[in-house]
DNA sequence: CTGCTGACTGGTA
DNA sequence: GTACCAGCCAGCA
Protein backbone atom coordinates (compact mmCIF):
# COMPACT_ATOMS: atom_id res chain seq x y z
CA UNK A 1 0.00 0.00 0.00
CA UNK A 2 1.41 3.82 -0.77
CA UNK A 3 -0.35 4.93 1.93
CA UNK A 4 1.38 2.39 4.53
CA UNK A 5 2.53 5.62 6.06
CA UNK A 6 -0.48 7.65 6.52
CA UNK A 7 -1.80 4.09 8.15
CA UNK A 8 1.18 4.08 10.72
CA UNK A 9 0.86 7.69 11.83
CA UNK A 10 -3.17 7.14 11.87
CA UNK A 11 -2.27 4.36 14.34
CA UNK A 12 0.10 6.57 16.40
CA UNK A 13 -2.72 9.21 16.58
CA UNK A 14 -4.93 6.65 17.96
CA UNK A 15 -2.60 5.64 20.38
CA UNK A 16 -2.68 9.02 21.95
CA UNK A 17 -4.41 9.13 25.41
CA UNK A 18 -7.45 11.71 26.61
CA UNK A 19 -6.23 14.62 27.74
CA UNK A 20 -2.80 14.46 26.16
CA UNK A 21 -1.69 15.50 22.68
CA UNK A 22 1.73 15.50 20.27
CA UNK A 23 2.97 17.25 17.66
CA UNK A 24 3.34 16.88 14.08
CA UNK A 25 6.73 16.06 14.30
CA UNK A 26 6.43 13.83 17.26
CA UNK A 27 3.84 11.41 15.10
CA UNK A 28 5.93 11.74 12.35
CA UNK A 29 8.91 10.43 14.85
CA UNK A 30 6.59 8.10 16.03
CA UNK A 31 5.43 7.06 12.30
CA UNK A 32 8.86 6.22 11.40
CA UNK A 33 9.16 9.35 9.10
CA UNK A 34 11.34 11.85 11.54
CA UNK A 35 10.94 15.68 9.67
CA UNK A 36 7.89 14.54 7.77
CA UNK A 37 5.41 16.52 9.89
CA UNK A 38 4.32 18.24 6.93
CA UNK A 39 3.12 14.59 5.56
CA UNK A 40 1.58 13.90 8.93
CA UNK A 41 -0.78 16.94 8.20
CA UNK A 42 -1.19 15.41 4.79
CA UNK A 43 -3.01 12.24 6.23
CA UNK A 44 -4.65 13.68 9.10
CA UNK A 45 -6.66 15.59 6.61
CA UNK A 46 -8.29 12.43 6.02
CA UNK A 47 -8.74 11.75 9.70
CA UNK A 48 -12.75 11.45 9.50
CA UNK A 49 -12.56 8.53 11.50
CA UNK A 50 -13.75 8.94 15.12
CA UNK A 51 -11.06 6.50 16.40
CA UNK A 52 -8.37 8.89 15.52
CA UNK A 53 -8.31 11.90 17.93
CA UNK A 54 -6.57 14.11 15.01
CA UNK A 55 -7.98 17.04 17.38
CA UNK A 56 -5.35 15.96 19.37
CA UNK A 57 -2.59 16.43 16.91
CA UNK A 58 -1.01 20.05 17.14
CA UNK A 59 1.54 22.05 15.23
CA UNK A 60 4.88 22.47 17.50
CA UNK A 61 4.58 25.32 20.46
CA UNK A 62 1.45 24.09 21.30
CA UNK A 63 -0.02 25.75 17.63
CA UNK A 64 -3.31 23.98 16.65
CA UNK A 65 -1.92 24.08 13.37
CA UNK A 66 -3.12 24.78 9.85
CA UNK A 67 -6.32 23.27 9.46
CA UNK A 68 -9.49 24.86 8.19
CA UNK A 69 -12.99 25.63 9.37
CA UNK A 70 -13.79 22.78 11.41
CA UNK A 71 -10.20 24.52 13.71
CA UNK A 72 -12.84 26.10 15.62
CA UNK A 73 -14.24 22.63 16.48
CA UNK A 74 -10.70 21.16 17.15
CA UNK A 75 -9.85 24.50 19.90
CA UNK A 76 -13.43 22.98 21.71
CA UNK A 77 -12.54 19.31 21.75
CA UNK A 78 -8.97 20.46 23.12
CA UNK A 79 -10.47 22.58 25.80
CA UNK A 80 -12.87 19.58 26.75
CA UNK A 81 -9.33 17.20 27.03
CA UNK A 82 -8.78 19.63 29.93
CA UNK A 83 -6.70 21.51 28.12
CA UNK A 84 -6.01 25.30 28.32
CA UNK A 85 -6.69 26.42 24.89
CA UNK A 86 -5.95 30.22 23.53
CA UNK A 87 -7.23 31.53 20.10
CA UNK A 88 -4.94 29.52 17.47
CA UNK A 89 -2.56 28.01 20.10
CA UNK A 90 -2.64 25.88 23.23
CA UNK A 91 -1.32 27.76 26.67
CA UNK A 92 -0.48 24.12 28.54
CA UNK A 93 -0.90 20.88 27.29
CA UNK A 94 0.53 17.33 28.21
CA UNK A 95 2.64 16.07 25.24
CA UNK A 96 3.36 12.46 24.87
CA UNK A 97 6.66 13.69 23.69
CA UNK A 98 8.21 17.24 23.14
CA UNK A 99 11.00 17.88 21.29
CA UNK A 100 11.94 14.05 20.85
CA UNK A 101 12.99 14.31 24.21
CA UNK A 102 11.59 13.14 27.76
CA UNK A 103 7.93 13.87 28.61
CA UNK A 104 7.74 17.20 28.98
CA UNK A 105 3.89 18.94 30.27
CA UNK A 106 5.08 22.11 29.24
CA UNK A 107 4.36 24.30 26.76
CA UNK A 108 8.03 25.28 26.64
CA UNK A 109 7.50 28.03 23.71
C1' DC B 1 9.91 9.29 -13.87
C1' DT B 2 9.65 14.57 -12.81
C1' DG B 3 7.69 18.29 -10.48
C1' DC B 4 4.55 20.80 -7.33
C1' DT B 5 1.90 21.11 -3.29
C1' DG B 6 1.13 20.82 1.65
C1' DA B 7 -3.25 20.43 8.76
C1' DC B 8 5.12 21.41 9.51
C1' DT B 9 9.72 22.85 11.86
C1' DG B 10 13.67 25.47 12.93
C1' DG B 11 16.60 29.21 12.18
C1' DT B 12 17.68 33.86 10.77
C1' DA B 13 16.34 38.91 9.90
C1' DG C 1 7.48 40.14 19.39
C1' DT C 2 6.47 38.98 14.13
C1' DA C 3 8.05 37.91 9.18
C1' DC C 4 10.57 35.40 5.78
C1' DC C 5 13.61 31.49 4.02
C1' DA C 6 15.26 26.92 3.58
C1' DG C 7 14.76 21.91 4.55
C1' DC C 8 12.33 17.96 5.43
C1' DC C 9 9.08 13.84 3.77
C1' DA C 10 4.82 11.84 1.64
C1' DG C 11 1.05 12.12 -1.74
C1' DC C 12 -0.72 13.26 -6.21
C1' DA C 13 -0.96 15.21 -11.25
Amino acid sequence: MASEFRHRVLSVVRRIPAGRVATYGDVAELAGAPGAARAVGTAMRECRDPGVPCHRVIAAGGGLGGFGGNLQIKRERLRAEGLDVGSTRVRRFHAVRWRGSANRTKPAK
